[in-house]
DNA sequence: CGCGAAGATTGATCCTTGTCAATTCGCGGC
DNA sequence: GCCGCGAATTGACAAGGATCAATCTTCGCG
């Protein structure tokens, strides 16, 4: 409940955010307040009504579909990155429920505040679609990488992005249970044990959660990336361009989900 | 290249200008011109930068992304519909491909003039941000579709769906080829063929692109269609609510693309 | 230090889906 | 009315993925 400052200096670093004027912050940020929930908490359910724009501060937490008694991960969250956005900006119903995998902090901003202040600033309006658009061609990839490769290849393109997102070393480490990971890619636990095992001809050796990839090159050349389904993701929010920087951020996350983050 | 005043009319009508007031629409509307394309063109490949947003007037387009030789449809559209918003939003190249499947009427709007209206114009900024809602969250229910449901039973919710669509005929009229329905509900031609065979046992007979639903609770139970993944869209954009309809309205199309439409 | 529970792996088997090839069907042009 | 082309269907087979059961590993906790 206690919002420490640096805090809300990290939610105003948001792209969404970020090009805010200071007393528009104010109005969005000002009935919102901060939780702390531990592991496994269900946040939110689908088909539940939406009052909250939620923003992961510190934990994880998983974005779900179901249908019947069967799951499915669509998204992994780490913070700083918003979620349910869209809901919010219809003021519709939840598609996904979300929940925390880690102990986690979470501030949650009131939809209606958000909303109204929308119909007022053109800015922050615009800084919201541009946030959306990021996380529809989150999901374009999604759905381009679920219908058009299979398992293999799936996790082979996970582990390339990875390799990239961890600055290139040859040991990656896995964010996640291996079962979650298997639902993020949309095959069971036991096909992602037997997709490792195949990698292995590809230089991929496991042990546990850490991955070495010792032929980055051969495993490249089967995984067959694409920048219009990977997100290479700029390796840090760091020193990049600027106007390009904008763009790729919004666009690639620390944000709405999307899949293989 | 010749625009009728009842062109503009329906743009017009489209849930993302509805709202705007004259001065605003004609500033978006201002550079735009009218094309027409015959079947099978391609109007933006995967990749390519995207200076225009597209508004689909008269005929059918299919937004389809690829990968290694592989395509798949992304999403089928009818008048009046918008596509590419999002990539126009970021200024950021397409993630798919987009093609007429007839001879069609396109109205193209300068990308870079919707941009500097959203800047400044609060209500078609936030009326934007609610179209790539929409249109974010249509893809949500795509991906769930994919992958929490077997071959059989997409296309057992697509037909249902279509059903609802179509007034609740018992013979409804596919809207395209069966090769594009396979392609968008993820599968190939042959196993849509027998997916449609198994479908008899639930009182589904096909006869060319008509297909006769003579069990529609056996259908239904078969299916178990979700308001969580599966869009019945009201029937018309007639004689709904108001402020119900706009919400839905803008969820559900006439407009971005998103599955089984 | 050992125990127990949960996750991960492996093997066997079954079901689903993709692929290739061969017809068949439907439709427009001649 | 006939022909020809592309789409649709059907069958046989192979590959991919799911499921079930058993085993192994890991890690926290008593």
């Amino acid at each position: 409940m206690t919002m420490r400052e640096s805090d809300l200096d990290r939610v105003k670093a948001l792209p969404l955010f970020s090009k805010t004027s200071p007393e528009v912050f104010r109005d969005v940020t000002g009935g919102a307040f901060l939780q702390r929930f531990p592991a496994g908490t269900t946040l939110l359910m689908e088909g539940d009504t939406v009052d909250f724009l939620y923003v992961l501060l510190d934990g994880m937490v998983e974005l779900q579909g179901s249908w019947k008694e069967k799951e499915t991960t669509l998204a992994l969250l780490r913070p700083v990155s918003t979620f349910i956005l869209a809901a919010v900006v219809l003021d519709a119903d939840a598609l996904m429920s979300a929940r925390t995998l880690e102990r986690s902090e979470i501030l949650m901003l009131s939809g209606e505040a958000l909303r109204r202040v929308m119909r007022q600033d053109a800015d922050f309006s615009f800084a919201v679609a541009q946030e959306v658009s990021g996380c529809y061609r989150g999901l374009v990839r999604a759905v381009k990488n679920q219908k058009l490769r299979g398992g293999v290849e799936r996790l082979a393109n996970y582990l390339v992005t990875q390799r990239i997102r961890q600055d290139l070393i040859e040991t990656i480490v896995l964010p996640h249970e291996k079962r979650v990971l298997a639902s993020l890619l949309g095959m069971t636990p036991e096909n992602l044990s037997r997709a490792f095992a195949s990698l292995a001809k590809y230089g991929v050796v496991v042990r546990g959660g850490e991955v070495t990839l010792n032929r980055p090159d051969a495993l490249e050349r089967l995984a067959r990336p694409s920048p219009l389904i990977d997100n290479h993701m700029p390796p840090a929010d760091g020193v990049v361009g600027k106007a390009e920087s904008e763009r790729w951020s919004s666009a690639t996350g620390r944000s709405c989900g999307y899949v293989s983050s």
